[in-house]
DNA sequence: AATGACGTTATGTATAGACATAATACTCCC
DNA sequence: GGGAGTATTATGTCTATACATAACGTCATT
């Protein structure tokens, strides 16, 4: 009953993908416990543990202490996509980033954002309008409100050479946030992104949050023919 | 030296998250090493391992063996969204699904989506166009290409009632795929979105493979809108 | 028959000890 | 001084054992 063959929780996350996926364990079904995989395995039941875990946490086990592990009926996997500086995700499109402050100024928060936000109409803001560019043309404009409150240096730093984004992410001990993509018109981002008012473009509305309060909301216009990609 | 406090591997994820956002350890500074923090927090070393591997995974540290642990400069954190059956996408949204086949026949795939998916032109493929709606409204259009190579019963299976997307995510040992957002006018599918062709709107292209074989191509073109939320 | 207590069981987690591995730091030789 | 080989070291992983915990089933009680 031993198998000699796999050594290490990679070896036996790979052997329990492969009999999900030849479905020798098919879609709903229980699979033999830990122990009895170790056994036959030829491994110690923590290990066995540590492949079910992951395949657990990429959504094609589901795991209940005494009822077993069983393999998912339909699996609804998750898709991972990196957020990082802009001109980092320019860099990995093969383009040289550049960039250009519009305005940083003292332009009141929208009520609807500092709604979307959390914070109140008497929290101070700080504004920044700005351009990101990919090998010298328009990548996506840059509309954004600081809360002072929760970031005070930003009412003094200098957004004319490193970007809020960039500076926020070097400076802000940030923790969670909510990103939100729609289809929208360019509308008053299109003179910025050099198209047409009417042209359908991809708007990323994004909430940050530190550990205890709200940071930062921005919303990224993205220059026409952009898109996002994502694997699974 | 000894803390009594913090116990289980969640106790150490949380003071170690912790000390990452209070610059306790500053971005860029060497954390002491597994063992060291083993005897200051009073447990196992491979239970402090566990917490600061699960800290790397959400990308705050960057470990190297030999060299040790530091806090990452400018993490670059992923956002997960749960790619899941449309029907649930729906009722995830607080509506009752719908569905509606709109044509299922022998359309040619296009050259350049059978590129995309990467399947030569002699390859059979069946054709599926099908609405779903939310709350009797049009939700998402979808049109679909399937290789016959890598899922024969396609052939003959009915999807006048239950929709392509969730038959495959039955029947189709899928294994990973991409996916592609983009912001573009409704064109061919505002008729059936019940909007103008000019309209913007978010359409996903994706491209799901098995484990060894290309399967299905399919465009869904999601009525004005609709948003795509994530979380980080 | 419905309800509640309890034992059983599979997973979840902690532990100490050991070895593997990668990468740095150092030493020796030329 | 420079390059090659070696020692050192922090993380990576496996093992065996133990106890914790959630939840299903059963049995007794109302």
């Amino acid at each position: 009953m031993t198998r000699a063959t796999p050594t290490g929780w990679q070896a036996v996350h790979d052997e329990a993908l492969r009999r999900i996926q030849t479905r020798e364990w098919p879609p709903g079904a229980l699979i033999p416990g830990e122990e009895d995989l170790a056994a036959e395995l030829g491994c110690a039941r923590a290990t066995v543990n540590r492949a079910l875990r992951e395949l657990a946490e990429a959504g094609l086990l589901e795991r209940r202490r005494k009822a077993g592990t069983r393999v998912t009926e339909v699996p609804s996997r998750r898709a991972q996509m990196s957020i990082s500086r802009i001109a980092e995700e320019i860099e990995t499109r093969g383009a040289r980033p550049g960039y250009a402050l519009i305005a940083a100024d003292d332009t009141p928060m929208p009520p609807v954002r500092r709604h979307a936000l959390g914070i109140g109409p008497d929290t101070p803001t700080r504004h920044v309008e700005a351009l990101h560019l990919a090998d010298g043309a328009p990548y996506v404009h840059e509309n954004r409100w600081i809360s002072l409150a929760a970031m005070p240096p930003a009412a003094s730093a200098d957004f004319t050479t490193m970007s809020a984004n960039e500076w926020l992410l070097r400076h802000a001990p940030f923790s969670h946030g909510t990103l939100d993509y729609s289809a929208a018109a360019a509308g008053e981002a299109a003179s910025h992104l050099g198209c047409d008012a009417q042209t359908p473009v991809m708007v990323l509305d994004r909430a940050t949050f530190g550990p205890e309060t709200p940071i930062t909301w921005v919303r990224l216009t993205y220059a026409p023919g952009f898109h996002l990609h994502m694997k699974i």
